[in-house]
RNA sequence: GGGGACGUAGUUCAGCUGGUUAGAACGCAUGCCUGUCACGCAUGAGGUCGCGGGUUCGAGCCCCGUCGUCCCCGCCA
């Protein structure tokens, strides 16, 4: 079809924004034809951009060259309109619509562009699968709502930048372009053409740069920025995604938790959402115990107690100590088949032993009634507070080996209380349960690898308290780590760096790091900590999690404008791809067959 | 690396115990229609049942393999 050219005309209004009093003006607008309803002698058609919808009447009593070009017009179409804004009739008003109070009578219908017929339908709410979706992802980033979600990633990041400046964060750019540190996740890796073998990574996180930008004298700095991880992906797990990446010098850790609060109070004001501050802070031990989880949804109650039992009792049911009982009030009706499917879920998880108290008006139900007998059993249902009506599940080891079995035991307490929330629909939406986990432990027991690892990273520092601990105790040392957390999502996660050498070189220690392995991977820092590094800590938030759970998206791929399937695949450009063997063999590359 | 769910028209799905011509809705095309806004009415087009192999007289359905998507575990300092 013949197109028109659209020639200096300008648009006059979005197609979202004409209102009553703008009845009588000659008006513009432009955009795509979100749907044509063809009467026979009387076209509509609704012009869409991101602003909305307006209504377009094509009379051919006003202009037949109008109808005549509204008649080959289809979905999708970008056309131009010039008309007058009227003010529609009595019972033809649209009340779902913002702009439905009024339409355009078209004087002029430029049709700029065709347009194919999309897989699928442009509109906020669709069931098409997410392949189709992300195939075509220009179109579906067409649709209102995830216009409305990039957009309030936009004005998030406006949000971070004003803050972060107004408090003397300066923004400086760190390289993509960086040296693989083999610690933590995997790297992606970038071939150097001008040395053969040799090759650059992509960060994981800035994390060495924005220390020695401290060093540096920097103060304070911040950087949204993108960080790679090849490790496999997750709903809240994309390859690339961003951080807000936040360090400072001489940092007081309530200083640095104030300033983020209120960053986070801002934010999520873009959704009409008031933030209470300031926010609990809670022990990694506390949160293990109570929540078996060091990212604990705390928005409802059921919370584990350690327990133990009397005397040669835990023998005779053959559990080891400590068990962990939770109350769950009201569910002394949980079905038995209710019951085995927990059970079940607790032994996958590495709890293989399980228990139950039912507690009514009338009795005491259980399985430990038989050998414990009946005074014991309610006097454990005592200790745990139980009510008539309620349900006290008891989980256990039958036989503890090792802190990491206790681990286990907490973990599986964790999902079990979650899963028993999801069952009763215990969460609810709408409610912001924000947190700051503290006092993490330095350092993790790797039973297969008989070392301790990094729980947070090399760099985190001891507790000041701790230091002497370092060569004595290491497990028992904490870190001045923190996680932010908010239902039960890490959304950020930072900590005091370790600025002195000595201190460094005894967490290498502790960790298996010899001095010429650490020199290898971190020489350069380890020599920068030499020249004046000033006391600094920081974190990094994650951007995009705190978008989706402002937006009320399930997945992160929601606020990403071109995110990547589970498999690491983009859909649409269809990358990673093949590259021509010229290109290999500039690298001084060849691929294996395996 | 492991577990689960799924894969049929452009889209979302149905398809019984294996049975002969694979359906529906929406979308799309054509025609009619001057107040629709989920327009209406009529007609029509549209299928490599993900792919490969096997069993069978016969496979969308059963078996084996494979590819892909989503969710979870491991992993993610």
């Amino acid at each position: 079809m013949k197109l028109d050219l659209l020639g200096d005309r300008q648009r006059t209004h979005y197609c979202g924004e004409l209102r009553k009093e703008h009845a009588g003006k000659t008006v513009f607008l432009a955009g795509w034809v979100d749907v044509r309803r063809d009467l026979g002698n009387l076209i509509f058609l609704d012009l869409r951009d991101h602003t909305g919808r307006t209504q377009i009447v094509c009379n051919p009593a006003i202009s037949a060259a109008v109808h005549d070009r509204a008649d080959e017009v289809r979905g999708e179409y970008v056309v131009g309109v010039e008309g007058e804004v009227v003010v529609r009739g009595p019972g033809t008003v649209n009340p779902t619509l913002a702009t439905g109070e009024v339409e355009v009578m078209a004087h002029t219908l430029l049709v700029l562009n065709e347009a194919k017929t999309p897989p699928f339908p442009i509109e906020d709410e669709i069931k098409t699968s997410e392949e189709t979706r992300l195939r075509y992802r220009y179109l579906d980033l067409r649709r209102g709502r995830m216009q409305r979600n990039l957009r309030l990633r936009h004005r998030s990041s406006q949000v971070v930048r004003a803050h972060l400046s107004e408090h003397g964060f300066q923004e400086i750019e760190t390289p993509f372009m960086t040296r693989s540190t083999p610690e933590g996740a995997r790297d992606y890796l970038v071939p150097s053409r001008l040395h053969h073998g040799q090759f650059y990574a992509l960060p994981q996180s800035p994390q060495l740069f924005k220390q020695l930008l401290m060093i540096a004298g920097f103060d304070r700095y911040y950087q949204i920025v993108r960080c790679f991880r090849d490790e496999d992906l997750r709903a809240d797990r994309q390859p690339e995604f961003t951080q807000v990446d936040i360090e400072m010098a001489f940092p007081q850790r309530e200083v640095l938790f104030d300033i983020i609060e209120r960053l986070v109070e801002k934010l999520f004001a873009l959704v009409d959402v008031k933030v209470e501050r300031p926010f609990r802070r809670m022990p990694y031990d506390e949160a293990m115990e109570k929540y078996g989880s060091d990212k604990p949804h705390t928005g409802f109650g059921l919370e584990w107690k350690r327990i133990s039992l009397a005397a040669d009792d835990a023998g005779k049911v053959r559990v080891a100590e400590p068990i962990k009982g939770l109350r769950v009030p009201g569910w002394s009706g949980a079905s038995r088949s209710q019951l085995d499917k927990l059970q079940e879920t607790a032994k996958s998880l590495g709890a293989d032993w399980f228990s139950y108290i039912k507690v009514t008006d009338a009795d005491t139900q259980s399985p430990l009634v038989k050998p414990l007998g009946k005074p014991a059993v309610e006097a454990l249902a005592a200790s745990m507070e139980a009510q008539p009506g309620d349900l006290v599940l008891l989980l256990g080891l039958k036989s503890a080996t090792s802190i990491s079995a206790f681990r286990m035991l907490d973990n599986a307490s964790g999902e079990l209380r979650l899963d028993i929330a999801r069952k009763l629909e215990l969460i609810k939406p709408g409610t912001w349960n924000f947190l700051w986990v503290v006092d993490f432990p330095m350092f993790d027991y790797d039973e297969k690898e008989k070392r301790f690892a990094a729980m947070h990273h090399p760099f985190t520092s001891p507790r000041e308290e701790d230091l002497e601990k370092l060569e004595s105790d290491p497990g028992s040392v904490k870190a001045r780590a923190y996680d932010l957390v908010l239902n039960g999502s890490e959304i950020g996660g930072g900590s005091i760096r370790i600025h002195r050498q000595d201190v460094q070189r005894q967490v290498f220690k502790v960790l298996g790091l010899s001095e010429e392995k650490a020199r290898e991977r971190f020489g350069f820092f380890l020599d920068a900590l030499e020249y004046g590094t000033p006391p600094h800590g920081g974190i990094a938030l994650g951007h995009d999690r705190i978008i989706a759970l402002m937006a009320g998206e399930a997945s992160i791929r929601e606020v990403i404008a071109f995110p990547k399937t589970a498999s690491a695949i983009d859909m649409m450009c269809e990358s990673p791809a093949g590259v021509e063997q010229e290109q290999l063999d500039e690298l001084g590359l060849s691929i294996k067959e395996v």
